[in-house]
This record gives C-alpha cells, sequence and structure tokens, in this order.
DNA sequence: TCCTTGACTCAGA
DNA sequence: CTCTGAGCCAAGG
C-alpha cells in the first residue's frame, strides 16, 4: 500500500482544515478530497502532489482535532463512514442521523442529497 | 536514534 | 460491487 505523505507545515495545513469543516452546516456532509480542494494549497507543494495526497492530510488533520471541529461530518468519497469500528465509527453514524442525514442498506450517504455545496460565495459543484 | 503508524482517492480488473 | 496498486512524509514512543 502507498505509504502516506503529510503536508510541509502541517500545523497550518490542520488550521485550514479545521477552519473549513467549522463552515459545513448541520445535515452537511463533504468529503476529505472536497475539503482539501477548498483549502489553499501549502506553498512548495506540486498541485499534482496535492491532489494524490490532500486528501489524506486532511485525514490526518482531523484525527487531532479541537472539539468545537463537527469531525463527524467529514466522510470519505464514497459516502461512507471511513473511521474503525473501534475508532468511533458508530459514534460519527449516530452523531449524522442525529442531524437527519440517512445512511442507505450499504451504510453510504447520499452525497447528491447532503453533500456540502462548499464555503460561502463558492461556485456550486456539478 | 530507530521503528511504527497513519479519518484518502482514483482507475483498472 | 469488491479488491488492488500507486501516490511517498512526519511526528511520537
Amino acid at each position: 500500500m502507498a505509504q502516506f505523505t503529510s503536508p510541509p507545515n502541517s500545523e497550518w495545513f490542520k488550521a485550514q482544515v479545521w477552519s473549513m469543516v467549522r463552515q459545513i452546516p448541520t445535515g452537511k456532509v463533504a468529503t476529505y478530497g472536497q475539503i482539501a480542494g477548498y483549502v489553499a494549497i501549502p506553498v512548495g507543494v506540486d498541485p499534482d502532489q496535492y491532489r494524490a495526497f490532500s486528501a489524506r492530510w486532511v485525514g490526518g488533520a482531523m484525527s487531532s482535532c479541537p472539539a468545537d471541529v463537527p469531525w463527524q461530518r467529514v466522510i470519505n468519497a464514497q459516502g461512507k463512514i471511513s473511521l474503525p469500528e473501534g475508532g468511533g465509527r458508530s459514534i460519527q453514524r449516530d452523531l449524522l442521523e442525529a442531524e437527519g442525514i440517512e445512511f442507505d442498506s450499504r451504510d453510504r450517504i447520499n452525497l447528491d442529497r447532503f453533500r456540502w455545496e462548499g464555503p460561502t460565495g463558492s461556485s456550486v459543484p456539478e
């Protein structure tokens, strides 16, 4: 498996991610890659490399996010929870369902209905 | 100081 | 739908 990559300035990057995640409204979700696409690319990082690893950087940032960050609203590109069984997977699902988000029979969220469209003033993805 | 360990995504079979 | 490989670095014990 491909190992891992970390942003040059993880502290700053994490701050960007947390700031972005805090803007996700209740009842909406965003994917790691989506969040990564909204935050600024760190200086010195090639766009191609950023595309390949930014999603993991977001994941890494979420692994140690402040209590005021709605981490449960960040899921993977498949519309599913990335956490392992013992890592809070059921907790995340419970929190999301409490916000009105629905899971299908395959534990997947319909991103077509619940995806956050992005920060205020951003163009809507299609 | 060495070694382990990470909330991802996309494309192809 | 499920599974595999590629992408390739830093912090903590």
